[in-house]
DNA sequence: TATGAATGAGGGTTCATTCAT
DNA sequence: AATGAATGAACCCTCATTCAT
């Protein structure tokens, strides 16, 4: 969890280099996180993808469940900010359910495997980390479900809807593509999010 | 993938035995897989959970992956057939669903951990087994799309519908439940099916 | 080393019984351990071999030990004594080695997995039963060493010989048909000493 | 078979270390084989042998099996093209066999522990590399024949030996002092190979 | 910044052996 | 006389991590 010790000062040239550096292995390593899981990647498969030597992984992390927990944080990036202005902003339910589809899926058009990483290594996080991010992950859940409950105040979402089962709900749509899809174009996001959104607000019943 | 040299002649009264303790070390392995995933499930700890050493395991199963593929299996069983027999069967759309997902999630009634493994090991099954594995879900999945098909053609599900994108979305519904719950009461199933399939049928926008 | 706690006692006509049967498995032992070598031998191939369980070879043989060292004392019976009988026998040197090729090779008529269980399994053989062994066969050696020497003496073998060489080469023109062949015909075995003989006795030249 | 991933690049000066200490590890490897025999050979004694630990081993040799494969090439090594020079070369039968049995036997002088390994420890190998190096032993054993036929062709040996048979006896004849003796001085190499050749040109008989 | 080398911990698997029945 | 069940020890191998250079 702690920077390793050698790290460049912050500012200087060397640290852009070495941001720059890290972000890369955190790209290689959600790769092979999200195609083999966190159990199997090794970690000379992740330097093998960079061309680097195991060991230097060790100069940008502390330890393979660092970048875990980095790609996490950064998968988790936003949500809490970005819904929370969803929330706060203009529209009735159902303008506010798509722009919060779109917001949760844009990190399939620029990081597609930070995505499938968190959904699927969450749980190989050490204790300490998987508390935090599961502080995170509840707190943008608890947005989603003020959304459905204002949905359910102004009457445009049935009486009868659990709120709590309706956010999870939303949520497990929203696993599908991100999982079996190796990534979305930029043009087709907000298709993609209307889809899910037809299905959610109106089900498939033809009317 | 077969049964241990030295296991008990079939037929004999011993054999029942094995049999009996094969399917508590199942149980166990299940339980163990589903809590930890299977690459941090060590066959000391499914031991441990029987009490007895993990080298005894080994006079019931040849290898670690041969319980996972097993586990898959027994989480597979019947469902093609008691699909098959639903869409013979009597009723319309709506009512076929319904039985649909009481027959898919019954199994969170009797072996939710056998269902959990299912859905979060399948990936660590032996190129064979994840094969076989794969063609039986392939299998079920075009079953669960063909009854999307026929509720477009009579006219019940919107022509809008895209059915592979709804079979995958009503499977996606039901991973929810199974991942968050600790297991199913008998007498919640059917309510817990139906809430799903309202959902499904008519999303969540109040009429 | 040591009688199975159980056996029954001599004489008895369970005795005959035990002893029958433990032959059987000393038969199978050496026929398991020459083909895949003491060490992968397990004792489930062995009893597999006989249509027994494992478990059950303990009730004739306290270790995998003892029967090797039963198998290597077998493959060593008789000859001191015929080795000796041919030494005070008739014969020049000549007579004598042919009758000694016979003598030696004779257990590849009937028993040609215990010779080369012998032959190659000697050194598996656990320190009391080894130096026992050793024992045994360096007497054997000594009186094939003795006929050599006698050879020198009487002027039919060739002054520069240097006996313990000879000896030992003798044995080793032995050691290849006994590995490469699967047994020998009772009518081949003079047939196969004689050719050893004329090649330890004559060579390859041409006269 | 492959060479582990993180070894250091080709042409490297680093890369002579890694070569030199790898062929260390085949020499104590090959001891330790010779010793005890393949199975009984653990990797910690072959470690220990270094002063070093055994998982240590799998950065220079990807599993046991590798060890004992490249051993067994390198107590191959040159066999086949030496023996062919001799083939080709000047000289009758009689100066072509002892050539023949120095260039068999000179490697008891430089490695006589990977000989023994070979002769011992060749029916351990993993199927792949047993057919092979079957393949380069029988193409061996085939220009030693050829050497026979090419003395009986001349006159110079017997017309009743068998080559197959001459072939396989003198390499027994080999195996002796090999197995027999800690190994050969460089010295003594001659000696050795001629006392050899005597006994299998013209036996033992005095003239 | 990067590498080669080394290590310790842990895991899955095999197997001879034991023992109650 | 034979079997089912269980066990402990040993083994090969993997891997994250460390450290000197």
């Amino acid at each position: 969890m702690t920077a390793p010790v050698e790290a460049p000062g912050k500012g200087t040239f060397k640290a852009a280099n070495h941001a720059r550096r890290r972000a890369e292995i955190l790209d290689a390593a959600a790769a092979v996180f999200a195609e083999v899981g966190y159990m199997r990647a090794s970690t000379s498969a992740i330097a093998a993808r960079l061309g680097m030597r195991q060991s230097n992984l060790y100069y940008y992390f502390s330890s393979k469940d660092e970048a875990l927990a980095e790609i996490c944080i950064v998968a988790l990036d936003g949500y809490i900010r970005r819904m929370t202005a969803i929330l706060d902003g203009e529209g009735n339910f159902e303008e506010k359910l798509r722009l919060t589809l779109r917001a949760h899926l844009h990190i399939l058009t620029q990081r597609p495997e930070h995505y499938v990483t968190f959904l699927t290594c969450r749980h190989d996080l050490p204790d300490g980390a998987r508390r935090e991010v599961g502080k995170i992950t509840r707190a943008y859940e608890a947005l989603v479900e003020r959304l459905m409950a204002e949905g359910v105040a102004n009457g445009e979402v049935s009486a009868r809807c659990d709120v709590k089962f309706a956010a999870s709900s939303l949520f497990a749509l929203c696993h599908n593509p991100a999982i079996y899809r190796d990534g979305v174009a930029e043009d087709n996001l907000d298709r993609l999010a209307d889809t899910i959104a037809d299905l959610f607000l109106n089900g498939v019943v033809q009317r």
